[in-house]
Formats: C-alpha cells, sequence, structure tokens
DNA sequence: ATGCAGGCGCGCA
DNA sequence: TGCGCGCCTGCA
C-alpha cells in the first residue's frame, strides 16, 4: 500500500456526479468539497475534478496509472459511443445529454457478484450499509488520513461468516444466499478465473446464474459492471418503467415483458445495450 | 401505519 | 417455460 497521486487533463466523458451516482457502485461516497472517496480492490481512492482536471489521490496496492486506466474504462472512447447512440432518437439523445459524463467502472468480480446479491428487492441506502458493515467485519482495514476504511472480504475472508453472522449484519433473507454462493467460490464450484475469460455474454450468464441468489437481472449487472459486457441489459423496474414510457406505451408497465424489453434493446442498441441502459436508467431514476 | 425498495427461489400449471 | 407468491429490513 502506497500513497499516489495523479492527474489527468482534458479526460472526455468524466462527471464524477454521472459516474458514481448511476447506480453501478455502492462504496463511493461524496464528500463535502464535492469530491468521492471510494474504497476499492485496491485501497482507498479520492477523486476530485479542477477545471479540465481530474485529480485522482489515494492509498493503493499497485500503480496508480494502471488501476485508474483499468477501472474508469479510460481504453474506451465514450465520444464515439454517444454519438452513434444519439443516432438512434430523440429520448436517447436527451439521457445521454442528461447523464453525459458516464463510464461504466470495472469493478471487482467477486464483490459484485455479492454486492448485487445484496441488492435484489432492497434500496439503495441499504444496500451500501450492508456492505458497509460486512467489509468492516471481515475486511482488510486502511487507514488514510486519519480515517479507517475497510475493503471489501475475500473469499476465504467472508467465508469465515455464519449464516447467522451475516443475518446480524442485517442482509435479512439473502444471509443463505450469500453463504451458499461464496462456498461455491470457496470451493471451486464456479471458477472466478475462468468466467472472466470467457468470450460469449450468453456464457457468462449461464455460469453465474447457478449461483445462490443470482437471476437475470444480477446476472446482467454483474456481467455490466464487473465484466464490461456492454451488451448486457439488465432490467429493473426503473428500466421498464422508462423503456414503456419511451418506446412501448403499454398503459400497464407491469405487463411488459422482460423478454420483451430485451428483445427491444437488442434491436434498438445491439452491442451496446448496456451503456444505453446506463444513460436511460440514470436518466429515469433522476427525472420521473 | 402499511407499503415499498434496482429480485430471487420456489411450487405449480 | 411461464406465472404468482413470500420474503428481511428500514424508512416514509
Amino acid at each position: 500500500m502506497k500513497e499516489q497521486k495523479l492527474v489527468l487533463r482534458n479526460v472526455d466523458s468524466f462527471e464524477l456526479e454521472h459516474i458514481f451516482e448511476c447506480g453501478q457502485c455502492f462504496r463511493w461516497n461524496k464528500q463535502e468539497d464535492g469530491s468521492y472517496i471510494g474504497v476499492i480492490k485496491d485501497g482507498v481512492l479520492k477523486v476530485s475534478k479542477r477545471k479540465n482536471s481530474v485529480i485522482f489521490e489515494g492509498i493503493l496496492e499497485g500503480d496508480i496509472n494502471s488501476i485508474v486506466y483499468d477501472y474508469f474504462d479510460l481504453g474506451t472512447n465514450y465520444k464515439k459511443i454517444k454519438d452513434e447512440l444519439s443516432e438512434l432518437g430523440e429520448s436517447m439523445r436527451n439521457g445521454i445529454e442528461f447523464g453525459y459524463g458516464i463510464r461504466i467502472l470495472k469493478q471487482d468480480l467477486w464483490e459484485m457478484i455479492i454486492s448485487f446479491i445484496i441488492s435484489a428487492n432492497n434500496n439503495i441506502p441499504r444496500i451500501k450499509g450492508i456492505i458497509e458493515r460486512i467489509s468492516e467485519k471481515c475486511g482488510k482495514k486502511i487507514t488514510w488520513n486519519n480515517k479507517d476504511y475497510y475493503l471489501f472480504p475475500t473469499v476465504k475472508q467472508l467465508s469465515k461468516l455464519s449464516v447467522s453472522d451475516l443475518r446480524l449484519l442485517g442482509t435479512g433473507f439473502r444471509d443463505k444466499r450469500i453463504y451458499n454462493t461464496t462456498n461455491m467460490v470457496l470451493n471451486k464450484e464456479i471458477d472466478l478465473e475462468k468466467l472472466q475469460l470467457l468470450s460469449n455474454t450468453d456464457e457468462i450468464r449461464e455460469e453465474l446464474l447457478r449461483l445462490d441468489g443470482v437471476g437475470d437481472k444480477v446476472a446482467d449487472c454483474i456481467s455490466l459492471f464487473a465484466l464490461r459486457r456492454y451488451d448486457s441489459f439488465p432490467v429493473d423496474v426503473w428500466v421498464r418503467r422508462v423503456m414503456n414510457t419511451l418506446y412501448i406505451h403499454n398503459e400497464d408497465e407491469t405487463k411488459v415483458t422482460k423478454k420483451e424489453l430485451k428483445e427491444l434493446a437488442e434491436n434498438m442498441f445491439g452491442d451496446m445495450a448496456g451503456l444505453a441502459q446506463q444513460y436511460l436508467f440514470y436518466w429515469a431514476r433522476e427525472n420521473m
């Protein structure tokens, strides 16, 4: 762990609020000065903006340059993607105009699996609280600027917790799912290293669906936010709402099936459905 | 207070 | 395959 700093000038498509509030992450918190501090796999990171510069500083294991490049998806040309998506109509243009600074983070696969299992039938403040308590309970402590932070626990660390330990941390009925999935990973009933190497998004989904607590929506979130599968399209209530309002116009949005939504998304957005989803989702969350 | 929140697993047709 | 239902918990 080493204190490091990095300043990048003229980064395209990079708005802190858009990136951290668009629903993809749970461990980034806004500070009073408008900056964000987050705990990621590699340590603690603070991100702030000044004019055209983005400033990264923190205490990290590894080189800050490669960590930031990878985590913030700096190798992807968002301008090009937004230009292409904008061709698809006014609704998408509005969504992109609203969330122009979004980037899809590349977060740790294991952490995303557990985080999105926790997200089931839950709300964001509570999800964040649960993840925080789990990390405090068995994750590695890191002190930075006189404050304590806790990394998300490793598989081995989390496997030390019993079902009732997990229940006590407020996970509710998700306790067994977390426990079972942790043990599947621990016992190599599913190999996360191999999963990262799969090329086909459907293959990845099939593998993830074997895990307890991972259904359609959760699997899609994991493959989008940890494995950068831009073609996966998580359908939740907000996506259903905004897609129905903009494109389907069914008087009862609950009648619109997941299958219908996914097919529409694939036809309209193709292999960029996941990115399109983020712009629509963020717009919907803030405006509907 | 009752309903609800970024679903899932289960049992049943 | 495709439904409907119950579910921890905290918050309005």
